[in-house]
DNA sequence: GGGGCTGGCTAATGCCATTAGCTTCTTAGC
DNA sequence: GCTAAGAAGCTAATGGCATTAGCCAGCCCC
């Protein structure tokens, strides 16, 4: 019986690349094993479980999410930065919703490398953003990625009832994020609400 | 033996409950009947299968969803509706967060029911929206929905990596929001990105 | 060209969803 | 009250999945 050769990293690759095709929660050893040409158990030779197979191919997608943003941002500022970093995200999101659900993940406590990946990744915003001169930049680079994950969320999973001019809607978010930050940065923000 | 007395209703409210506790993706037809006191087969008498209890649930939580933010909406409009109605919608997915996991299925076609409470829900947003007379409302509803889903969704995962001061991000997302829509009201939408 | 690690395999376990088929409780009609 | 029927519980069985144990062949280094 000739080998598969099999390794670690093309397992995880390969997960990934199946969770984009059926959905990241319905990913299972045997789907992959049938994918790779090998029989279930001979899986765990180069992941310890299915969980460290998410695991893997979460921080993989942080990786990649990180060095797509990366690129796209640079050379850019203010809200042209800001602009290019969210269509790469919505983008990279579409293109790849296997991934995209396991980079949402959080790291275990104590999975340093996850962590890490994680910080790296977040770091690219808070770069981006630096351009708006937030006194608080945790808070601004909160608020983009809620609103950059709750629209990659609800449009990778059909959430939006109508399918149709999501680009429009997409560019009202941002022009919304763009202008309310920008008029935060300016001081404009003493109008709070009663219970906040 | 004597019987449960169990009935549809009260095996969802249960499941709603044990989701909120354990996570909705974690739940089980045995974790619900041993929480319920009963062999795990006997469940099939009230529900179809586990989709079946899951779809329930999710119907059940859009409707105490859109009820819990029309009634704090009441009685307000413009920016004040919308900080009650995202107020609203933070607590309640934080308080259940299972209902909440379950609230975001997007209905199955064919689904009326399903469909019917998700299109009451969102029209609340609509209603809350109107204050700020957008030509395109559904764009409006749509970056307000995906700003608090985000939000929502990132905060109840544990997504954000530290754990301080969600209050202050929060608030600055609505401020984000109500100023962001209401400068693009005014008509200061003209800056839009190159590749949008 | 042989020894050992590596990466495949089959077989077995245990959990979960689901179905079949039995039994007993409840209740409506008398 | 008695009974017949349906509802609601049960045990037993099936099949899928993750995982483990233990076997064997290929590959590599000497």
């Amino acid at each position: 019986m000739p080998r598969a050769g099999l390794d670690p990293a093309a397992v995880i690759a390969a997960g990934a690349a199946l969770a984009d095709e059926i959905g990241f929660a319905n990913l299972s050893m045997g789907l992959l094993a049938e994918r790779l040409g090998v029989r279930t158990p001979s899986l765990y030779k180069h992941v310890a479980s299915l969980e460290a197979l998410r695991r893997g191919i979460a921080v993989q997608a942080k990786r990649e999410l990180g060095a797509t943003l990366s690129r796209a941002a640079v050379g850019l500022s203010g809200p042209a930065a800001v602009r290019a970093f969210a269509d790469a995200y919505r983008r990279w999101a579409l293109d790849h919703p296997g991934r995209y659900a396991a980079s949402i993940r959080a790291p275990e406590p104590g999975d340093e490398e996850d962590l890490r990946v994680s910080t790296d990744a977040l770091q690219i915003l808070y770069d981006v953003l630096a351009g708006f001169g937030h006194s608080r930049s945790v808070d601004a680079a909160r608020v983009v990625r809620s609103a950059l994950h709750g629209f990659a969320a609800l449009e990778s999973a059909g959430g939006f009832g109508l399918p149709d001019d999501l680009d429009d809607s997409f560019t009202l978010l941002v022009d919304t994020l763009v202008t309310g930050l920008s008029a935060d940065e300016r001081g404009v923000t003493g109008n709070r609400a009663g219970q906040a």
